[in-house]
DNA sequence: TCTGCACTTTGACGTGGATCAATGGAGACG
DNA sequence: CGTCTCCATTGATCCACGTCAAAGTGCAGA
């Protein structure tokens, strides 16, 4: 509720996300009314973004940095259960409170709409819907495809797995040397490990192993180089070929 | 393309999915207009219905039965990713081929609509595409409960998931004393094995523990009663304070 | 009723990853 | 410049579940 922290809003035609998130399809007259309730709001690494069970104010896409999605059992299990990058959207209209914890891994920076607002324009608007809809069923590809990695997948595929991942949407845009690719670990390995249903130590133990074979070459802790995406993926059981997008 | 085996379409209004299916929001005239383009088809239990890859002809929903969709790697290992329980959507709209297996696991009911003139028909009728969102939303927070049960809980907890699931679901609406609750698996131990990251023998080890402790007790290998609901839960690791649905 | 086949159960044993326990950096702060 | 703290690595041991193998069960069809 408090107004001092925030931003006035940028334009939106000049948003790194412009094209990706749920705004993607509207025509300008949309993006002034979405403009309308829309504020910036940012998260330092480790902070909390929303609690499970809490009753949402608010729902928006991620335009810079990471969080995650995670759920906890009683017993203080924990799995990740999405990894929200830019553009990525988070809240779920029509429901009241929040069924995960969204932590920030990395300082982040979101883009929000109050829920009311947001929830009626959408009724109107076929363009944000028909986006939403598109979104969440690649969401639903996603978690499906991390189904197969947490049921079937060896505990070296796994991390190879979710460094394909990181490799295709988080590179540096500026370092990649043909097919070499460079970027830096936004998670911990303790968080790696609820992403991947394993312990941290077996991560650091599958990294170590990785780099030893030269599949991957670190550079301090956080800082990966794939020489190699092909032989990264045939590590991660895909398929080189490399599926059908779209 | 044969026509042949379809039968005629039954009134919409006396369908036993009505409520809850995609069409759960249309009223009387858009139920006119998917009557339209509408047709049932019935598999029997083992039938392919989609092969992953294949071009999709059609979207539909399950009337009757149970279906599975399934992911496979090329050495073998398969992932069941989701379980369709009547009135679940099978497809998506604006994708060309199908991404995962779906296979009939019981003779099952298909209420098809052709995928061309069902896409057409949502950009113009919002409860059909409000209702998709909606289901679509259902299914990624299911998928993401799933995370959870594949990568942190152990063989019993994951077999006392699925009964969980299929209990609730499942159960036959007839038989169903005070907290006690009978219905049939509609899935072999290996294809729960799939669905559960475990192996046919785990699945069939654990089921045996849970009838020797008293959790469920078995008539056959198929009709399964849970005599005391709270402590199956229990056994999954739920909270049996049971989440707030809604 | 007999036989075959698909599914399931049970047993014995091996192993991948968990657990428990030190040790090793590297940035933050006095 | 030391020391605190957080994160990561590495080692030793354990055990839940996978693997391999052999019966057991029940339905379908002759």
């Amino acid at each position: 509720m408090i107004e001092s922290a925030q931003k006035l809003s940028p334009d939106c035609l000049a948003c790194p996300i412009r094209h990706r998130a749920v705004c993607a399809r509207c025509d300008a007259d949309e993006l002034v009314q979405l403009d309308q309730i829309k504020y910036y709001r940012s998260y330092q690494a480790g902070q909390t973004i929303v609690w499970a069970g809490d009753r949402m104010e608010f729902v928006g896409s991620v335009v810079s940095g990471v969080a995650t999605l995670t759920q906890t059992m009683e017993d203080g299990r924990t799995q990740m259960v999405g990894l929200l990058l830019p553009s990525d959207f988070i809240g779920r209209p029509d429901r009241a409170t929040a069924a995960y914890d969204v932590v920030a891994t990395t300082d982040i920076v979101m883009c929000c709409f109050r829920k009311k607002p947001f929830e009626q324009l959408i009724e109107v608007t076929p363009h944000i819907a028909h986006r939403l809809l598109e979104m969440t069923l690649d969401e639903l590809d996603a978690a499906r495809e991390w189904m197969l990695v947490l049921g079937r997948k060896t505990a070296r595929e796994k991390i190879a797995s979710l460094l394909v991942i990181l490799a295709r949407r988080g590179k540096h845009p500026d370092n990649k040397t043909g097919a070499s690719v460079v970027f830096d670990l936004p998670l911990t390995r303790e968080a790696m490990a609820d992403y991947l249903g394993l312990t941290l130590e077996t991560v650091s133990r599958q990294i170590s192993a990785l780099k030893k074979d030269g599949v991957i070459v670190l550079k301090g802790k956080r800082n990966v180089t794939v020489p190699d995406l092909d032989r990264l993926m045939q590590e991660a059981g895909d398929d080189s070929d490399g599926g059908y997008l779209n």
